[in-house]
Parts: structure tokens; sequence; C-alpha cells
DNA sequence: GAAAGCTATTATCAATCTGATATATATCAT
DNA sequence: ATGATATATATCAGATTGATAATAGCTTTC
């Protein structure tokens, strides 16, 4: 999905500005499986407004840049209705905690040991985040996409707790090993 | 990371042909937590050959264009032991198919249901891959990421066959309800 | 009470990455 | 034979990333 789809699939749920946009992806809804920055999502909602997919009105405010709303339009929400009518693409992972662990061997086992008491605290932060959702007044298609984002992160969160000693120990013993 | 790093990576492993690296990253070690393509990895290459940190043997072929062989420096193993030193930011994840879930209300039954079906036997090839390695012989890193990768398409399959029926059961409902 | 940092809002830009395309041959399956 | 897959290189337009900028109020910290 390019960053313009993305764009539309949040303005399916209401007007927003750029800024909100943005935000959706940082720490709302959207957040744990996609990611956009104002570098792309400013020119994408101009190049929507060009194609004549969303529609913008200006808000005056002082003191701060004007406000620009964009909402849908009915051009917009057909071409949303058609991106997710097409199967979509593999999903795509990009974990540099998993390249720096590959090495493992490279770093002091204490070194590691704090690599994964990091990523069980950011675990923590992200479900709590998810965990309060509350998902009654949400979509099927959201709550499923909640609750599964929370079942990874519980699942990751385990698999690292569970197997930590595992791979200290490994590094332990290569060290004494030397 | 960027992939120049993710090279210095694969050929800490031994010497490789641009489009052997490539292979690690489609179907590799590397395949289920990072990826690069042709058009990434020859410029990363020449770069990484500029600045020393590869040094390139050409194999000439017939009836096809000559090997280039990349392997490591000693510049080159420095930087990647500094890029891992370095402590990893975020993973990133973009996945079309939680975006386009999220959206299920604007798809029939059996288009989600299909949807479903699909990522369930996707995470079984890829676990097929990744339950195919012989962990005996490789690092404690690269065994702890390999079941890590184990684990999470485990219990991203166990979710969706837990929770489809509960998706499915909401959309027919909605549709009754219209 | 001053310095520093966060929030709100826009926007740009160089560097990098993506995904498609090109070229050429061998092999393997239908 | 035809079409797909594998080997191997490379380029390029378009998309994205991540940093930077401007500007002002509000909050935290020392």
């Amino acid at each position: 999905m390019d960053v313009k789809t993305l764009c539309l699939g949040v303005l399916s749920r209401g007007p927003h500005t750029g800024y909100e946009i943005r935000k959706q992806f940082d720490s709302g809804p959207f957040a744990h499986f996609q990611d956009a920055g104002f570098g792309s999502i400013y020119p994408a909602l101009r190049r929507l407004t060009e194609d004549g997919m969303v529609a913008c009105e200006e808000q005056p405010q002082d003191s701060r840049p004007d406000k620009k709303v964009y909402r849908l339009t009915a051009a917009g929400r057909q071409a949303l209705f058609d991106a997710v009518n097409r199967a979509p693409g593999l999903d795509k992972l990009r974990s540099d905690f998993n390249f720096v662990l590959f090495f493992a061997d490279l770093l002091t086992a204490k070194q590691v040991d704090r690599l994964l008491a990091e990523r069980i605290a950011h675990h923590e932060a992200v479900l709590e985040q998810l965990e309060s959702c509350d998902l009654s007044t949400r979509t099927a298609g959201e709550a499923f996409v909640t609750r599964y984002g929370i079942a990874i992160h519980r699942a990751s969160k385990a698999f690292v707790e569970q197997h930590q000693h595992e791979l200290i120990g490994s590094l332990l013993n290569a060290k004494v090993a030397e």
C-alpha cells in the first residue's frame, strides 16, 4: 500500500489534517502495522487533492500554520474500496533487533541481556496501548486487527522471556571456551 | 539498518556475489526479518568497495555476466561490529493484510474467508522453511533468531485459525442487519 | 524564572530504497 | 516448442525516509 492509499484509509473514518493522519500512524489504531511520516503524507495529500480523491478546507489559525482539513470524496471512497479489494502483498518486516541478535556472538552477554530486557519492556508498552482500546465500539475489522496485534506482541514477549537465558547461557559458554 | 550494513552482515559469513546476497534476503536465513532487492544491493556493494569495506574479485563466465565475488575486509568487519553495537531501532512492520482486514466491512464474508485461508497457508509455508533448518551447526544468535521466527509465525497462524470464525460471523450478521 | 523540551501545524529536500525493466543463456517441465 | 525458473549483471523513475526549518504556546526541570 502506498501512502496515498493509507491516507484514504484514515480519512474514510472522518476528516483530518495531515498532522492528525501522522499521529494515527505514530500512536493511533494503525501504528502497529503501518507507518508514514510527514515527508510522505504531505505530498500524498497534495496528489490526492489534484486527483480529486480528497477535498481540502483551510481553517485559519493564529500563531500556527493554518489547518488544512481533508475529507474523502466519492472518488476517494471508491479508490479505497478498489485498493482493499485487491489481494494484499506479503507483510514486510524490517527488524534491526533480529539482525543485531543474529550476530549476538559479536556482543557481550551483558549487552545482549540489556537488549532483551528493552525488547520485553517495549512489548509491554505496546500491549498496554493496544489493550486499553475499547473495541466494543469499533468495526469487526478494526477489533480483529487490534486483537491480532495483541496476540503477536504477547507471543513475541513470551518468546524472549522464555528463551533469553538459553541465549545468554550460550554466549557465556562460548566466552569460557575461548 | 541500511542495505550496506545488511550486505556486511551477509558477507561476514563468507564471500558472495550480489545475486547470492539477494537470495539470502529472499529465501535464506535473513528472509523472515529483513529484505533487500537488486536495486539497493548493487549500489550498496559499489559504495562498500569504494569505501574499502569489501573487496571484489571478478570471475569470468561464458554465457552469463561475469561473477563478482565480494569479501569483507578488516575495515568492513569493524564497520559491522560498530553497527551491531549501536542500539537497534524499533521493528518496522508494513502489513497490507492488516490494513485490508481493518476495512473488512468493505468486503464480502467470502472474500475475507479466502484472505484468511491464504494467510494460514502462507504461515505454513514459512514455518516449513524455518523448521527445516538444522540449527545445531549455527551460531547461538542465528539459532535464537530462527526459533523466534518460528514462534511468531506459529502464534500468527494460531490467532487467525482461532478467530477467523468470529470475524466472518460478525460480517455475516452485519449483512443480515442491513 | 530561565532554559529546555514537548505539542501543534505546515513544508522541503537529499539520500536512500522499491519495483519494474533490460539483457543473455541454460535448464526443466508441459 | 513454449513457457517458466535459475543464473548474473545493471539501470532508473518514482516513492519513501529521516532530518531540518519556522513559529508559538505550554509544561517540566533545575
